[in-house]
RNA sequence: GGUGAGGUGGCUGAGUGGUCGAAAGCACAUCUUUGCUAAAGAUGCGUAGCCUUAACAGCUACCGAGGGUUCGAAUCCCUCCCUCACCGCCA
């Protein structure tokens, strides 16, 4: 969330810069001043009245001891106590709103980041490879998983609806196959270390990424227990410092972790989209740094660039954008797609999304650090898709498929896949 | 799930109603001295908020969380959470 420090010192500021996410936020952050307002003259008042209790208190304390009568003194802080409940019920119920609201205010987007109504406008940064040609007509994965019988669309209707999903076979064995590559990759070569999650985390964590209080509706949520499937592994894994004050020389802290992700795509136009392409659930390895202000930038390039040896290794050609003020995230700062080309659908897919969230995570979730002259400081968190299974699943398949419908993998997986012909 | 023990500052660990934000030790920081791969001494050393400020200072809150009793709660009562041990169950 945003400094309320901040949002006192340049409202104005604030609002122009929100403004170019689309939206007017101007009557909200005026509600915030208004309650935090509100929110210091109650406090300051009940803090006075606390200090006057504490002071007769004691006097009561000593006067018992020196054996006076102490009765009246007992009836005035009673009252006090009295206007202390009622003051303090009026600045809790201010801090609370506060809170909320500031939770529902998106973060400031990087000055650095592109100022656009949609995706329309994201500027393309840089591509790799070139698109690949065939002299036949490429199938998509769809047909090429059913030739192989490693994507069964109906089984995973039967077991969990639409939008899942039965790997099987070679189907199976592949997605295995590129969790480790992808885990061997960024631990071996990147210097992350692995993390393995819970898959479930309370309200309190997706609160500290953004994902609560206002996506609840994206998410799968056990009432029983009060827990929600993770959407993706950013939660666990960014949380893992909550509420903790690092050491500057520990930072940055780099964590590579699958996980399955779930995502309820309520309302998304684009669910029926045919094959892997949008799921309830899926498969990634996540990429998360925690770092100092000073760094985070660069720390966004480099992770950025792990991400994109991925594509690398495996010669799929894509493109490198930049999400514009209008279509960039709730929480994130600055955010780039890194996006594959798949022959079989002819276009582009999202397979990372690698974003500098700036302190705006790390101020909901209290994550700090002790600078250099001891000060305690927000951290700035990052993540990054390293990158999304499904998708990639979908890329290589569609781009390493032969006339006859057989699939020859990268040299690369051979030893993760056991092999690189699939048919 | 059951029974028992326990949750205090970075760590260990005192503290059962009042000058306790909390003894002591360790760790850490700065300084001093002796001197050299160390010892001794002094001082300092939690987090957040409020009010101010050039800055210091001051005030308030926080002893797992939330409620209650009381003029006053780390301390008494209730609920919950977590940790450990044993039992039960189980991949």
């Amino acid at each position: 969330m945003l400094d309320i420090r901040l949002l006192r010192d340049k409202p104005d500021y604030i609002k122009e810069r929100l403004q170019t996410r689309g939206g007017d936020f101007s009557a909200l952050v005026d509600e915030v001043l208004s309650i935090d307002q509100a929110r210091r003259s109650a406090e300051t008042e009940r803090q006075k009245l606390q200090s006057d209790r504490n002071r007769l208190s004691k006097e009561i304390g000593m006067g018992r001891k020196n054996g006076q009568d102490t009765s009246a003194l007992e009836t005035e802080v009673r009252g006090i106590g009295d206007r202390i409940d009622e003051i303090g019920r009026e600045a809790d119920a201010a801090d609370a709103r506060q809170t909320e609201l500031l939770l529902s205010i998106p973060n400031l987007p990087h000055d650095g980041c592109p100022v656009g109504q949609s995706a329309e406008e994201n500027p393309i940064l840089r591509e790799w490879g070139t698109v690949p040609t065939y002299d036949f007509q490429p199938k998509d994965h769809v047909t090429l998983g059913s030739q192989h019988g490693m994507l069964d669309f109906e089984a995973g209707a039967k077991l969990a609806g639409s939008a899942f999903v039965v790997y099987r076979g070679s189907g199976a064995r592949l997605e295995r196959a590129l969790i480790n590559f992808l885990l061997d990759l960024h631990t071996r070569e990147h210097g992350y270390q692995e993390i393995g999650a819970p898959f479930v985390a309370k309200a309190e964590a997706l609160v500290g990424t953004g994902q609560l209080p206002k996506f609840g509706d994206q998410l799968y949520h056990c009432s029983l227990d009060d827990l929600y499937l993770i959407p993706t592994a950013e939660v666990p894994v960014t949380n893992l410092h909550r509420e903790e004050i690092l050491k500057h020389d520990g930072l940055p802290i780099k964590y590579a972790a699958y996980t399955p992700c779930f995502r309820r795509e309520a309302g998304s136009a684009g669910l029926g989209v045919r094959g892997l392409i949008r799921m309830h659930q899926f498969d990634k390895v996540e990429l998360v740094k925690i770092t100092t202000p000073e760094n985070s930038a660069a720390e966004l390039e480099s992770l950025t660039a792990n991400a994109e040896k991925v594509l690398q290794l495996l010669g799929l050609h894509y493109r490198v954008i930049e999400l514009c003020t209008g279509d960039i995230g709730f929480g994130s700062a600055r955010t780039y797609d890194i996006e594959v080309w798949a022959p079989g659908q002819g276009s582009y897919l999202e397979v990372s999304s690698c974003s500098n969230f700036g302190d705006y995570q790390a101020r909901r979730m209290q994550l700090r650090y002790k600078d250099e002259e001891g000060k305690n400081r927000f951290c700035h968190t990052l993540n990054g898709s390293g990158t999304a299974l499904a998708r990639l699943f979908v890329a290589l398949v569609e781009t390493y498929q032969q006339a006859d419908g057989s699939i020859h993998l990268p040299d690369i997986l051979a030893p993760y896949f056991g092999g690189t012909k699939i048919g």
